[in-house]
DNA sequence: AAATTTTGCGTGTACGTACACGCAAATAAA
DNA sequence: TTTATTTGCGTGTACGTACACGCAAAATTT
């Protein structure tokens, strides 16, 4: 049951180790017959590398560089995936892995490109980024591709580049699961209330794309209420209150916030909660306030900490290990309510 | 950046690498004085031994085992925690570990009997048990304790034993968190049906523990409906139809099921749901059959992959990276629909 | 005091791989 | 043909640790 070294090959194979270790790694100086044969032998007794050794071997440390934005106080989503990468640095730390983060303003793209240059000049290995800028994220994609550095994108992805893995959210499924957690509750008419938290909501292809989910959800099954889409501006909370309370009713059944629940929530609270079933997204501790006082019943989100951690671990199966990942994971939606929120908070 | 190695220390203590490893493996033949001198420079420079090198060097190979019941085609919810296991196998596999594999049939004590014998026969480093007859299991846990071996227990727990893990779920917070979901359903009054699927309810208890789980919720809810619960033997099917049939009528909202649920949507189908919300255990492809019908609304499940692939991990830092590890570990409890359930059928 | 044991330490080899170096034979250039 | 270059291969050392062995000095026994 013992593993077979590239000694075992050698011996087969009536030559040195050197010999195997030049054919593996493909350096020449070997001619093509014994290079067949070795080969033939790997093959033959399933050799696989050795991985401990290896990294013991080489002197090469690998680093791997995470692009995220810089997590705040008032908005410590970013807090998570970060964690996700710490659990993973660790994990590897034995292996001569390091790993180096670096952060841009969520809300200011200069500091996108401004730091992009600084992971170009550490010249990492591989590169985990979460692209919240799309078009300068595709600039920074477009160098790493010509310098080969690989890198994987996690929360969304940059079409027309070529990364080497995604893990990150469906955000129309997630909506379309949401519709199905409101049915839950409707009665056979009633009000579904959407509202969308944002100045632009073109850009923001996830909020669209959410409440997509959640309408073709309807659709299918035959929603015969009325179902009404908000676009508030994030900074005119004000008028937030006022449009929710001339909107609210006692039909309204349902409330599907797309983005920054807690807002909504606040003057919610202030104009009284009845029989309406609440979905908003994303375990921040502001949404998780108002899922504690009832506010909010469920909260969706999609493994944000597995984000960075997967991530991570996908550069290191490629880079290290050599082995194959799957391009495109879309993590799994997880419905939190008040009474699982816990098991989500620390892990 | 670069870590600290046993010749680091050595040159800084001015001994061979040799009397700093004896330092470290407590291996005796080193002067008290010298002794407390490594031991000084070790904490000063913050030393951590290379995992690699010591799985590298070192020529024992660990062998863990796991002890579960043997899947079978119509209960093949003890799949899902082996391929967790064999993950975590793969993943180790590079550091000499391997795991082993025993099954007992979760219907025969004696199957669990005859098997524990041939686990202490192996003489495992560490064992990986699921217990679900707990008594067999604490001689098993007794007879391991007195060999020094450690084990850890998934899925439930024998208390009173010197277990070094548990990865489980809790039954009682799963049943409240059920009373959760069917709350989002229920007019103010309408009734609330619970079928726990045993022959034996006081020997099984979880099923126990979420029936609580689910009281204590509509208790703490002032529910003003009724709350009917029926305990049925699982061989006799038709008698639950009948008493289905019987029980179920336009009031009722709320359908929990404790285990087993496909058997008792099966009956189900027959009479017909509607306006039912049914939440039941597990993410059977049975029970999934009837969740995609829509005659099951909500499975719930505590992460049967990662409780055996956690469990593993919890040996394998105890015995190989010599890491303190976490006695209990509830696992978050996940709320399955049918909108979400193939996220988690092959993860 | 001599012989024996114990203590305290250093040395050497192994684990499986990477990679630099070196050397003979084969080939090419003079 | 002689010399220079390339090809094809083996050898040796390093990575960080574990562990067996060996040897001098100290401590103990005779």
């Amino acid at each position: 049951m013992k593993k077979v070294s590239i000694k075992d090959i050698a011996e087969k194979a009536n030559v040195s180790i050197g010999t195997v270790d030049r054919v593996i790694h493909n350096r020449g100086r070997v001619s093509e017959r014994t290079r067949e044969k070795v080969l033939a032998i790997c093959r033959e007794m399933d050799y696989e590398p050795n991985v401990l050794a290896q990294r013991l071997a080489s002197d090469k440390a690998f680093v791997f560089a995470t692009f995220t934005p810089k997590p705040k106080r008032d908005n410590s989503y970013w807090k998570t995936p970060l964690d996700g990468i710490r659990k993973a640095a660790d994990e590897l730390s034995g292996y001569r892995v390091r790993v180096k983060s670096y952060f841009y303003d969520q809300e200011n793209e200069e500091s996108f490109r401004q730091e992009s240059l600084n992971i170009l000049l550490e010249k990492p290995d591989g590169v985990l980024i979460a692209p919240l800028f799309h078009r300068e994220a595709r600039d920074l994609a477009r160098k790493l591709e010509s310098y080969d550095i690989p890198f994987v994108f996690i929360d969304s992805k940059v079409e027309d580049t070529r990364y080497l893995s995604y893990f990150g959210q469906d955000s129309f499924r997630s909506g379309y699961l949401a519709g199905r957690l409101i049915w839950f509750h409707l009665k056979k008419k009633g009000e579904v209330i959407i509202v969308n938290f944002s100045s632009d909501l073109e850009n923001h292809v996830h909020l669209k794309n959410r409440e997509k989910g959640l309408k073709q959800f309807m659709e299918n099954h035959h929603f015969r209420g009325t179902l009404t889409s908000l676009t508030i501006d994030p900074k005119e909370e004000l008028v937030l209150t006022h449009t929710l309370y001339e909107r609210l009713h006692h039909k309204t059944q349902g409330l599907f916030v797309t983005s920054s629940a807690h807002k909504v929530a606040r003057s919610l609270q202030k104009i009284g909660k009845d029989n309406v079933l609440f979905v908003g997204y994303d375990l921040t501790p502001d949404n998780v306030t108002y899922l504690n006082k009832g506010i909010i019943d469920v909260l969706l989100c999609q493994k944000p900490m597995a984000q960075g951690h997967e991530g991570i671990m996908a550069l290191f199966n490629h880079l290290v290990r050599k082995r194959k990942v799957e391009k495109n994971h879309s993590m799994p939606i997880e419905i939190v309510v008040k009474e699982n929120y816990q098991d989500y908070s620390d892990f």
